[in-house]
DNA sequence: TTAGTTAAAGACAGCGTTGTCAGAATAGTC
DNA sequence: GACTATTCTGACAACGCTGTCTTTAACTAA
């Protein structure tokens, strides 16, 4: 087994017969070098299999290439998705991207993410949810000077800061809707209070019911923590009433997956005897019975354009301010027109 | 808001009057300083709240403290928690980790992985699955001579450079089980050919019933692709049989998820007319109805432990050989006992 | 005491890059 | 052909650390 060792900048430079200075020029892409030189430093770099050692870049460069993705671990597939798009992204435009879960109620959190901050030397960050709600993480980043893109905050963060969905806006158009399939009397669970985004949701949905001339029935307006067994809670409560809802809008997958558990449980079919409609798309909607109607964010284009805007940003290039994602309803079988 | 400059080692030494030599070694925990200066240079960094930069020394350490995780992207569930664990026991010893997902079938695979790899300065890898059952990826890493452990490879890897789960014990308990519940007739879902350790489980499948006695009908035991629709197809075909199996082990959840949709629009009840099981625990399980019972793969210890062993072979560690690590069953509402 | 030994601390080069600035080559002008 | 501009190239010092080697201080034994 030959121990290769990975080829510098100087073994390029002396293959090509240049100095190293120029060699790092063509990698750059920097100005005032000859064609023929170009092609003589890129034959060498192509010879030797040549690629820049990120961490001495880093460290050489004012600016280091670096960002870093903050998140905590609540759901999988969300941080997944977006890590993704992230990392797609900063891959094709030579960026290193380091990943940072961080624990949000851990006690000493604020020093942790510190120390991180201090300890690899970031360009810029990217933050999602809860963390780009959190009033004293976004202090202390500025405190840092960073640069930062914030995913879906429910703060009120300058557009350049940040990506949002349309979250309201969908679920007004989901909310309408479930009107247009004749049902009235619409129960709502909301997220967890500390969630400023998913409550956002909320509104979207008062927004359709006052269009439509409908009074919101604080009683089947439920308060829910964004997981399943809550869910299931909400639900019980919602399905004892003396005046079932028709139809239940919850603001999350989990919670409406404890919803339609509920229901077989009181013998209730879906979507016959009610129906249900989710947010998220999470994987296994599509796998319970029935396949959930719900709302599908984009999450990998989300994590794309938040690397994009901030490496944009730290490059100081003209922004197109791109800041609002679409997200869009995925119909399957759990809503059943009512007459 | 003022600009934080990260302080450095020789802001350390100045403000500890000591050279900086002196306080990388109290930071490197090395020998030959008095205590008078370990506390002398321990106020000094506490005061100015002192972070060695990684990549500094990185690039200064002979062997960096950078170790990478290499995955595909299929399931978000699996990759996130192997990826929790080996974060959070690297951060604990003060390792970087990068991130790395690499499409499988992409054209270029080995050549943007060799790039990677040249360009990031790895002390080491961890692999899973599928480049853990690959052996062009393995050899690659081979002629890097990078230390590695591989995630649940199928293949014949030296136990050092490996962390296996008991998927085939395991499985073969699952099987046990069925067969305690009065079951004879039990068909078998099996894996994607290429995933070599899904395939295993088969193997725990036959010992059981080999062990019972009871024949293996190769006509219930179905080739899966782990995929919810390969799911479907199978049990499509399993359960239009005239002797329908009396309980279906599905490979994976998923697939699992796939059998159960298909049993409701066959008007088949679950467990009372058909018992089903799965493997992962994936959150689905607990959302469906009925709550599956599967195979709990403590992904977090496998990604901790998988760290560990990485970094003691890295420190010339003695290795406490741990390689295998149980699953066990999650016992839901999906087996019903059969007279 | 005084040499001999060991523990502690420092000087300095090097890791692989980029930034700055000065110098060489080329092109442009009259 | 001489003199500027302009384009191109290279030397060399950072970047923030660790490794190696040397020096200094402190201790031991005779």
């Amino acid at each position: 087994m030959p121990i290769k060792k990975a080829s510098t900048i100087q073994d390029v430079a002396d293959k090509a017969k240049v100095s190293i200075k120029t060699v790092s020029r063509v990698i750059n892409n920097e100005p005032n070098v000859s064609l023929k030189t170009v092609k003589k430093v890129e034959t060498a770099i192509n010879f030797l299999d040549y690629q820049p050692n990120a961490f001495a870049q880093s460290l050489a460069r004012s600016k280091p290439k670096i960002i870093s993705l903050i998140y905590d671990t609540p759901s999988p597939n969300y941080i997944s998705h977006i890590m993704e798009g992230v990392l797609s992204y900063c891959y094709k435009v030579d960026y290193e991207v380091i990943i940072h879960p961080l624990r949000f109620n851990e006690v000493g959190l604020m020093r942790s993410a510190k120390q991180f901050i201090k300890k690899s030397r970031l360009a810029g960050l990217i933050v999602t949810p809860p963390y780009s709600d959190s009033i004293e993480f976004i202090k202390l980043i500025e405190s840092f000077d960073l640069p930062k893109v914030l995913i879906s905050s429910g703060l009120n963060i300058s557009e350049e800061d940040s990506i949002k969905t349309n979250d309201r806006e969908v679920s007004m158009q989901m909310t309408d809707y479930l009107i247009s399939k004749g049902h009235r009397r619409i129960a709502f669970i909301k997220g967890h209070p500390t969630h400023l985004c998913i409550n956002d949701r909320f509104k979207g949905y008062q927004d359709a019911m006052n269009r439509a001339g409908i009074e919101i029935d604080n009683s089947i307006v439920e308060n829910g923590l964004n997981s399943l067994s809550s869910g299931e809670q909400c639900a019980e409560r919602l399905l004892s009433l003396k005046e079932r809802p028709t139809a239940i809008f919850s603001s999350n997958d989990e919670m409406a997956a404890g919803v339609i558990k509920v229901a077989y449980r009181n013998g209730l079919n879906i979507p016959s005897d009610l129906s249900v409609v989710g947010f998220d798309d999470s994987p296994m909607t599509a796998m319970i019975t029935p396949p959930l109607t719900t709302v599908k964010q984009p999450l990998d284009a989300i994590g794309e354009k938040s690397a994009k805007k901030l490496i944009d940003k730290l490059e100081n290039k003209e922004l197109i301010p791109e800041s609002v994602i679409n997200s869009n309803i995925i119909y399957r079988d759990s809503v059943k027109k009512i007459s």
